[in-house]
DNA sequence: TGTACATCAGTGAACGCGCGTTCACTGATGTAC
DNA sequence: TGTACATCAGTGAACGCGCGTTCACTGATGTAC
């Protein structure tokens, strides 16, 4: 069916719209100009822009998920090489398995019930992959992706081009630390997760 | 001068609504109202909708700087059980020290000129701040503020408590490690932060 | 093969709405004489 | 002390604009007979 594609279309264009203009400022016009249709079309295929957002989070969370299993199947140095190199040249790796978490999350953290739910099951899956092929189990992974979120936020409000290079450098360098499993203490911190991933 | 208190005043009602609402969703008449006036009155205090947004991150900045100062007095963990009781139970201490950076991140990132450099002269002053009370240097400090602001950012996306509240516990422990100085191989990474604050 | 009809993705004008911003006016305050 | 005037923070109606959304219409495609 043609209708799908064109579908998954929009949602791609989407999803690259609001990773780099972020939610709010992105309109539907814009999106889907952006897909090669006019802004009347839209409503064809999706019933409000929410369920827009909902849909570009999810595709965006596992295009990221195989990005990241990719480069963290080459090693943990790969992993850490290839976060940098995305986060510092801008322009190396367009948009592919840029992260929906780190590009809008102020926005997410607001986002509607549907799209939480989408980024959350995204970042399960993420931290899944991590601690499946890195040397760390998931707690690890988790606080890894977090350093991670945080350093590429603060380097990109920043109006400093090296002082954002130094964060992300102090970042990847400690990260490393954890990634490689030494100087851990005890991992067990909370009362455990509950899996409850689907529904 | 009333004049100068009045325009304190919208200054401070509109930090409070960025960083709960964000900046995008956030209006001028909101912003006015909080304050005790209506929105007419707002171009004889500021020249645009941009400029305050400017100026009320600068002044969020300042007072998370006053706040984190006050607490990082107290030592390292009163410091770190200030973070997680005012990122895990929101209503403890209403908007008292939370951080623009990490309330508004994403927004952030993609503000004017004017804005990013504001947030970045805070940045500076709060690195300085977590540098010279706490037990660890400037890179230490960038570090663990960016594990803050990423594990809050995913704590506040995520839709599932338990897990939000797994994310926190993951990164204050092993942030702990960091700031009480343990663990630390090389802490010069960088080729050296060029301080060109003012200006 | 040809004709009539149903389906439905896409078009583009139009809608109501809320936003940031402007502006004529008000009314309190201070100063000049 | 009293009157006339200037100043200026604040009010609220109004503006243009762009947004998300709707809808009558088009035109290509597939099916029925």
């Amino acid at each position: 069916m043609e209708t799908a594609q064109t579908r998954r279309r929009i949602v791609q264009a989407a999803a690259q719209a609001f990773r780099s203009n972020g939610i709010h400022a992105t309109g539907v016009a814009e999106i889907m100009s952006a897909a090669g249709l006019t802004h009347g079309a839209f409503y064809r295929h999706f019933v409000s822009k929410e369920h827009l957002v909902a849909e570009a989070c999810a595709a965006g969370m596992e295009s990221t998920r195989d990005a990241i299993d990719a480069s963290v199947r080459n090693g943990e140095q790969a992993f850490l090489d290839h976060f940098e190199a995305q986060l510092l040249d801008q322009s190396a790796q367009p948009c592919l398995g840029e992260c929906p978490l780190i590009a809008m999350g102020s926005e997410l953290a607001r986002a509607d019930k549907e799209t939480r739910h989408a980024a959350t099951r995204g970042y399960r899956e993420l931290i899944k992959t991590m601690a499946a092929h890195g040397a760390s189990d998931e707690g690890a992974a988790m606080f890894v992706f977090s350093a991670i979120l945080g350093a590429a936020t603060v380097s990109r409000i920043v109006d400093d081009p090296d002082l954002a290079a130094r964060i992300l450098a102090e970042a990847k360098q400690r990260i490393a630390v954890f990634w490689s499993g030494a100087c851990e203490r005890d991992t067990t911190v909370g009362q455990g997760m509950p899996e409850r991933e689907n529904r």
